[in-house]
DNA sequence: ATAGGGTTAG
């Protein structure tokens, strides 16, 4: 019942729709569970869709309507959505959750706000937090953080400042750990990491922790500027004196820093961070991958993915990329082809550039059989706005044509990579 | 529960 306005409200989008409305009727016949609404949003590019999707899951999820899943799908409904442009849509679907009876929950209504942070639209955030009086729900740092959040997001990094100086004082809230992560990233965003320091020391002197994250924020910030003596002192400055404890995002910080240089480097750090006890993760065996490739040591390359099970890692996106590129740079295609498949059997399909790359390369080098067997996987598995580019690829390589002209519209995130 | 770290080659 808490949720119907909205699940009507996102029918009606939905039913705007006529193909889709028909599509969800035979594909849709339940509510989903949490993770059959996240594989679901995953993998649909029609914001139609998405929000059927979406409206699914709350119809059966009443109970616990402002649970951390439900935020997620809500904000991937509208990612979906912003990429097509839709903002009247997405301004319709998020209002309607303000007449129903959650609103006056403040984990509720911020989620509001973090959503049309992540759509851009920034003058709905703040209205929305402005509107909170009205709508009888309290403020606390909760809501002011989702607020600066929506800055950071919609890219308005300069009015983080203004607003951290201003509202908590207004209405007698106290920024916390969260708010000043935001305002240093914030600072760290607008090429002034001299400034996310300082208030780095204003969280020590006001007795706020400083984690990982917030360090993590500024070392990022210093290489980003090539103060890289900088940001080694940083590091020494707060881990060997200070005593802040660097966990695997920080060292991975590091990594990106030096994965371009000789592989020793990185080995030399990988083995740093496993003696203090830090696990590496998929993206620091990346690094470590991507350091073989650049020095054209692809048996070790390989050898690193091979291992990566073992390590207690998965394989995602950018693993099979470079992994996949690098390895048709060196003229081994067909191993190229192998890896390919195993990223399509792990639904972590590289981007289509990549994939053109391979193709290509195959193509070029006689691999008939295996361009043939890609193109089939790509017709299936590529989102419909990209069949067209794929399509015309498969004719310059005087292969069949496949007929996309029935698609030619929606965005995904494959296709601007 | 809200803040950080991957989009690396062409």
């Amino acid at each position: 019942m808490s949720s119907s306005i909205a699940l009507r409200h996102a029918r009606h989008l939905c039913t705007t729709t006529a193909a889709a409305a028909t599509a969800t009727a035979a594909k849709l016949s339940g509510p989903l569970s949490i993770s059959q609404t996240k594989s679901k949003l995953r993998h649909e590019y029609d914001p139609d869709m998405a929000l059927q999707i979406y409206s699914s899951f709350t119809s059966s999820n009443n109970h616990s309507s402002s649970t951390s899943s439900v935020r997620y799908a809500q904000e991937f409904t509208v990612r979906r959505l912003a990429k097509s442009h839709r903002f009247s849509d997405i301004e319709s679907f998020l209002e309607s959750h303000k007449t129903l009876p959650q609103i006056t929950e403040e984990a509720f209504l911020a989620s509001l706000i973090r959503s049309y942070g992540v759509a851009g639209m920034f003058e709905n955030a703040l209205k929305t937090f402005d509107e909170m009086t009205d709508l009888g729900t309290p403020r606390s740092s909760l809501s002011f953080n989702a607020l600066l959040t929506a800055c950071v997001h919609s890219k308005l990094f300069d009015r983080v400042p203004s607003y951290f100086n201003e509202i908590p004082a207004k209405y007698g809230l106290s920024p916390d750990k969260f708010s000043y992560g935001i305002l240093i990233k914030a600072y760290c965003e607008m090429g002034s990491p001299e400034m996310a320091i300082e208030k780095l020391n204003e969280m020590e002197e006001k007795g706020i922790e400083v984690t990982p994250v917030t360090f993590t924020t500024i070392l990022h910030g210093l290489y980003k500027k090539g103060r890289n003596e900088e940001a080694e002192s940083f590091w020494d400055e707060r881990v060997t004196k200070k005593g802040c404890i660097p966990d695997v995002g920080a060292y991975n910080v590091r990594l990106m820093h030096i994965h371009g240089g000789e592989v020793e480097g990185v080995k030399k750090l990988i083995d740093e961070m496993s003696n203090a006890g830090i696990k590496p993760d998929a993206i620091s065996y990346n690094y470590l991958m991507t350091s073989y490739c650049k020095n054209g040591m692809m048996d070790e390359a390989k050898k690193v993915y091979d291992e990566l099970g073992s390590k207690g890692c998965n394989p995602n996106t950018t693993t099979f990329r470079t992994l996949v590129f690098y390895l048709c740079e060196q003229g081994r295609h067909v191993t190229g082809y192998k890896v390919f498949k195993e990223s399509v059997k792990l639904h972590k399909i590289p981007d289509f550039n990549t994939l053109k790359y391979l193709a290509e390369g195959l193509a070029k080098n006689g691999h008939k059989n295996e361009v043939k067997a890609m193109i089939r996987t790509m017709n299936k598995k590529f989102p419909p706005n990209m069949l067209k580019a794929w399509g015309k690829l498969v004719e310059d390589l005087g292969l069949a044509p496949i007929d996309t002209n029935e698609f030619d519209s929606g965005e995904s995130e494959m296709a601007s990579t």
